[in-house]
DNA sequence: AACCGCTGCAACCGCGCAGCG
DNA sequence: TCGCTGCGCGGTTGCAGCGGT
């Protein structure tokens, strides 16, 4: 007796969402702000199931979103926790705040998990939680694209996207304005760091997964994310491309406006070189083994994921 | 130029969990 | 306590784009 798939009913689309679709779903959310997805279908319009809703947004439009172009660093980080949760890709994601569980899961399938694996042919993987990297460590590593990356890290801004990729990003870029000043945002914001407070003796290990039960580790997992809010903050500036140039109303434009703005947006983000953030500076001091920051990976990570580019 | 296979990624599907009455 | 409902997550699929022949 399983239940019947939501999407079942007649009348409703599948397949790729259009720029319109796309631009009523993030108008509706400006307003209203995420979450009740069931009565997102039916107020806006949209043949899309609720789910459908959701996953675009959390996927694609939501504000800060990074697609393609893995950093080594990202990809050591996504390596070393696929290797500590397993395929918790949620739980990877909130790690990442930039990069969807969608996104990740993408990539670690098409091509971290096919490295591994052609790697794995002459270098044993490390059942244990601690991966893996020693072998390579012991057989020293090419960190060039580490070096790379540490001379470049804004390069991950010269990516081409498509057409409509841009104009989805200028889509997240608009909200991000939006998503700062929102009550809602700020709520979370503050919920997190009183559940970090609230946890705070935990907090301080929270990094650290231990044996546990399932529910135990559901908490520390929501813990874990509740001590990345506050970096979540920091990270503001480095998601978004600083809206300096002001706010523009997602309700009132349309048509050969909203492609002015789009190309105006577009415009501001070639122009602009994004500033240094915390977390950028972040990745410099990790780089150079003064971790402080909120994710302390084995700097030998850095090492492995250089060492399967 | 046409065909074919491969790759990457957006979107869908099914299940489990949590909240609520 | 139980059933219903909505949400979130992980696995899978489908398709567009690309390169090779």
């Amino acid at each position: 007796m399983g239940r019947p798939p939501c999407c079942d009913r007649v009348g409703i689309k599948k397949g790729p969402w259009t720029p319109e679709e796309d631009i009523i779903l993030v108008s509706y959310i400006q307003e209203h702000g995420p979450g009740n997805w069931r009565s997102v279908p039916t107020n806006t319009g949209l043949m899309r199931c609720s789910k459908s809703c959701r996953l675009r947004w959390i996927n694609y439009l939501r504000p800060g979103i990074k697609h393609g172009n893995f950093t080594p660093h990202e990809e050591g980080i996504i390596i070393h926790l696929q290797a500590l949760l397993g395929n918790r890709w949620a739980a990877i994601a909130s790690y990442l705040p930039q990069r969807t569980d969608n996104d990740i899961k993408n990539y670690w399938n098409t091509h971290l998990k096919k490295k591994m694996i052609d790697t794995a042919g002459s270098y044993v993987i490390s059942p244990d939680t601690s991966p893996v990297c020693h072998d390579y460590m012991s057989k020293g590593c090419n960190t060039e694209a580490v070096k790379q990356e540490m001379k470049f890290p804004l390069s991950r801004f010269s990516q081409t996207p498509s057409i409509y990729a841009s104009s989805t990003e200028n889509i997240s870029r608009l909200l991000e304005g939006w998503v700062r000043s929102s009550p809602k945002a700020a709520a979370k914001k503050k919920e997190f760091a009183i559940t970090d407070n609230n946890n705070s003796s935990s907090s301080s290990s929270s990094n650290t997964i231990t044996a546990a039960s399932p529910k135990e580790n559901k908490q520390a997992e929501r813990n874990q994310v509740g001590c990345l809010a506050a970096a979540h903050e920091d990270l503001d500036s480095l998601l978004s491309f600083e809206n300096t140039s002001g706010m523009i109303s997602w309700g009132k434009i349309h048509g050969p406006q909203l492609a002015q703005a789009n190309a105006e947006a577009k415009q501001d983000a070639e122009n602009s070189q994004p500033p240094l953030s915390s977390l950028e500076k972040w990745l410099f001091d990790e780089a150079l083994g003064q971790t402080d920051g909120f994710l302390e990976l084995p700097a030998n990570c850095l090492s492995w994921s250089a060492m399967l580019s």
